[in-house]
DNA sequence: GCAACATGTCTAATATGTTAGAGAGTCCGG
DNA sequence: CCGGACTCTCTAACATATTAGACATGTTGC
């Protein structure tokens, strides 16, 4: 009866993998009260010094629904500022607060540290490997790849049948 | 000023990854009414054939107090049945409708289609590589990774210096 | 200049993620 | 027995994900 399908969840895999990962970094996130969403978008913007929104959804990989929230609780945290463009009135600018300059002074060594520690656990190779994997998934040097075609939708849901 | 980390960061890597794949199989999972977990727990049980939640949590990655939720969902829209088992009354087990059945039946042969265009456009070698790696890092051969020592718990929320 | 289209942000509604803890049921030792 | 420790599920509270669309601003072509 066991419906197995040709191929694993990879997906899934990645989700368990990257959980494998992050769980050793969320304790320290936490610590400093941030979510994994707010450190992303402070380690973004201390990279980059400033941001607009649609930047940070693009590189923090948050979409821009989940990101107004976001920005806002931290905004009344202190964390960071929004100011809109002058020549562009839908635009707007991203900044830290000198608050959270100094939160990432203290977060970003620690979390380097931790990077050494679990480089020292899972081996270099493996480490470097993973980079290389997961970069040849995002390049995207390839064709656009094709939908298969769908059936006609059927009333699955709350129908007989 | 740009305070970049000496390591790029790695579980949002594994996001941006996982979405470039997720993106292609996204479309065919809503076609039929389905969220991306609702279809994990239902390729879960038509592996198992019967599941408790506390198992579904492990396999899907699913968090125990979202799982209550999605199973009540499922429950309304007619997918699976939950019942209490009788020599445990803490325990559940989770099985599929006959609508499931069909809906699974349909749908996992279009999953699977659509993987190998995948496999087509990313090459077979690059699949079998993300599965070795993930499973690598999952597999956890290896000793308790050690936690990096906080530092005293400052107030940097809602608090000033 | 104005209409049509494009862009950037936000709102709304629903589903899920995350942490802490409640409640009931089970197991085990005294 | 019986009380304490444990297990499994669920609730509560908040943060984020996802989809659709509103809204204001900018841009372009006629």
């Amino acid at each position: 009866m066991s419906r197995k399908l040709a191929y694993r969840n990879l997906p899934q895999l990645f989700l368990r993998a990257r959980e494998e990962l992050l769980c050793h970094f969320r304790p320290i996130i936490t610590h400093f009260g941030l979510t994994e969403q707010q450190w992303r978008i402070l380690r973004a913007i201390g990279e980059y010094d400033q941001l607009e929104p649609r930047e940070i959804c693009e590189i923090c990989q948050i979409l821009s629904p989940s990101l107004t929230g976001v920005l806002s609780r931290m905004e009344d945290m202190g964390l960071v500022t929004r100011t809109r463009m002058e020549e562009d009135q839908r635009r707007v600018i991203v900044r830290m607060t000198p608050r959270a300059e100094k939160l990432v002074a203290e977060l970003g060594p620690l979390i380097v540290e931790q990077y050494k520690v679990i480089e020292q656990a899972f081996g270099a190779e493996l480490i470097q490997e993973l980079y290389e994997v997961m970069d040849k998934v995002i390049a995207a040097e390839r064709g656009p790849i094709p939908q298969i075609k769908l059936p006609p939708r059927k009333n699955w849901i709350a129908d007989e049948s």
